[in-house]
DNA sequence: CCACGGAACTAAATCGATTAAGCAACAACA
DNA sequence: TGTTGTTGCTTAATCGATTTAGTTCCGTGG
């Protein structure tokens, strides 16, 4: 019962390994007659070539890897702005007859692990795309020397062979902010992520650049930074609200930090969208269902892992793609942005419930 | 500056490539004093071992299969119940030196493409972990003769190698029917998942049995079948409701169709938990943070996957694991369920609105 | 009749590990 | 002194594919 190999079907054909082979990845020196009589018998076989044999002389596994990493143990596959990535990764590799290994790479990465490129070696893996590289990444320098493919989301490195996607921070704050000015807001918050994400620093710079551009004076005290879930999103707005309690507007950097911006609003006794107005940034799927929905900035997140996969792809054929990739993020209003409310009933008595 | 095989470490050690190998899998007649030079050149060459050669003569890839199965392009990854069961399996998979390789079996899997079985024969894949399969999936009873141990969570099959873990559908549903029942619902509807997930026969008898044991009578109009997504589960509740308008809870078979639910009771100006208690199923984390947050059945997402990963691997050593392992699902009451209203003002409303 | 070319194959090397079997050197023991 | 055992290696086969460099056979043109 073990497995079929070219062996046995040339023993059935009568013919050489070689032949086999050759009639199985169509080469033109083999005749009709025989390729049909291989054909059919490696299927009778149920034939499945071992892709570890292909790879060992070939030199080519034909898997890229993907890298998913987080702190924490439950961390990872679990974020929702990952999956759709993951997935649209996923497809473009499988549409493009690649396999997909993934590696975990827990907890503070420290250097007695291997690095993410010895991993690869290993497997012999051909290209590997990394998701939640963070700047105080202890193998960040190591991936710049690759020799094979790198990609990274958000999250630019200056190696020959490193390569990033991701949306265009600046131009999408900017017009989330604008989006608020143009409903009267002057007063507009920022919740910003941790800076060792590189999003973060070009998110704030749009930010102040809308500010700028809409002449609206920038107050560092409407500055938060969190971690991009929702609890730190929570205690970040929270003190910011107290600390300026004339603030109409927040717009925080990520959905999940939006909500935990909604959830403080809701404890404080301010009405979102009439006290409040809140502007995310993903659209993860949890964004429409929120109470209120939320106004936030889709990311296209299948997209940037298809084009992440197409990137890698491209790469290891000897092409050379663009080093950063940048797709658009688009402003999707919802309901948890409206006009500045000038009453404002709410505030006072939050003030004095805190 | 190709990669290090043993050959290389074998000459500059000067000794034979056995000897460097079994120096390296720590046999015992390598001396002392050759065994600390080769590994010293080892790593100073920065020697990787090339597992492709070590799986072509050892018959062992060190890799397990994932397969996540799903219809539609965007889904599988993207959906917030697997990403917690993926990191606990790959967690778990990690920890114990195995390496994970994912399958995608999109759309309506077809019987031209390869079965899974023959995906996993190709990498020499050691043991496969299938999550979202369905009963009416083409390649079921070929899962079943499989000579490679198989996990499927949710899903027990008839096969030697077959094993499935998954929750206590049974006793989790009655938990959550007793506590509805104990606020006083008499009226309590349920949106079910599709048939073709076993896990919807097994929620629906558990509803059956919990309305038996607190003799409600059972009302095969309070019962409706949807897709397992928000927007069929808001569906299914709304013709419900329209049926039956003096339900007063709905049990949905998953927090997903639990948010369609909430979001049909906003729309028909019912107020949760007033005018209607839910409950939902998989305390995705989506569900804390509903408003109002969402009473559900906890389904422990990580240990299921830890669990389907041990028991690959332990069916892999040639072990037995039991065919089918239940964890406990347990019920969190958050604000979603309350007593039944007994003036239920807003319905009248809904019906004329109507 | 011989040379040449093309069609249709085959033989053998190769990828980089693991491992069974064997061997040299020396010690211990009868 | 001869036998046996142990230690510490080495030789060579093997896994299952791909690929380079032939080889054989046949037809055709000179």
């Amino acid at each position: 019962m073990s497995r079929t190999t070219l062996k046995d079907i040339a023993e059935k054909a009568g013919v050489s390994v070689t032949a086999v082979s050759r009639a199985l990845s169509g080469y033109p020196d083999i005749s009709e007659e025989t390729r049909s009589r291989i054909l059919r018998i490696a299927c009778e076989l149920n034939y499945q070539p071992n892709i570890a044999a292909r790879t060992l002389v070939t030199q080519k596994s034909g898997v890229m890897g993907l890298f998913v990493l987080g702190r924490e143990k439950g961390e990872g596959f679990s974020h929702p702005f990952s999956g759709q990535v993951i997935n649209g990764f996923l497809d473009e590799l499988t549409e493009e007859g690649y396999d997909m290994m993934v590696f975990k790479a827990n907890r503070p990465p420290d250097s007695t692990n291997s690095s993410y490129l010895d991993l690869c070696r290993r497997r012999m893996v051909e290209g590997a795309f990394l998701m939640g590289l963070r700047t105080d990444d202890p193998w960040l320098a190591d991936l710049t020397t690759s020799t094979i493919p790198i990609v990274t989301i958000d999250m630019p490195l200056a190696g020959d062979m490193t390569f990033s996607v991701g949306c265009d921070n600046l131009s999408a704050v900017h017009s989330a902010i604008r989006h608020l000015a143009d409903l009267g807001h002057r007063r507009i918050g920022i919740v910003n992520g941790y800076k060792q994400a590189s999003v973060s620093l070009e998110r704030l710079q749009g930010y102040r650049n809308a500010l700028d551009d809409l002449e609206i004076p920038f107050d560092p005290s409407l500055v938060a930074e969190a971690d991009f879930t929702a609890k730190g999103g929570k205690k970040a707005f929270l003190s910011m609200i107290d600390r300026s309690p004339d603030m109409t507007a927040v717009f925080a950097a990520s959905d999940l930090m939006a909500m935990g911006v909604l959830e403080g609003a809701r404890e404080r006794g301010l009405t979102v969208p009439d006290d409040l107005s809140v502007v995310g940034f993903d659209n993860i799927d949890m964004a429409a269902m929120s109470s209120p929905p939320l106004t936030t900035l889709d990311q296209p997140r299948y997209e940037l892992g298809q084009t992440a996969a197409d990137m890698l792809i491209s790469a290891c054929n000897g092409e050379t793609p663009p080093s950063r990739v940048l797709l658009k993020a688009n402003l999707i209003v919802r309901s948890s942005t409206a006009e500045p409310n000038k009453r404002r009933p709410a505030r006072e008595v939050v003030q004095k419930a805190h």
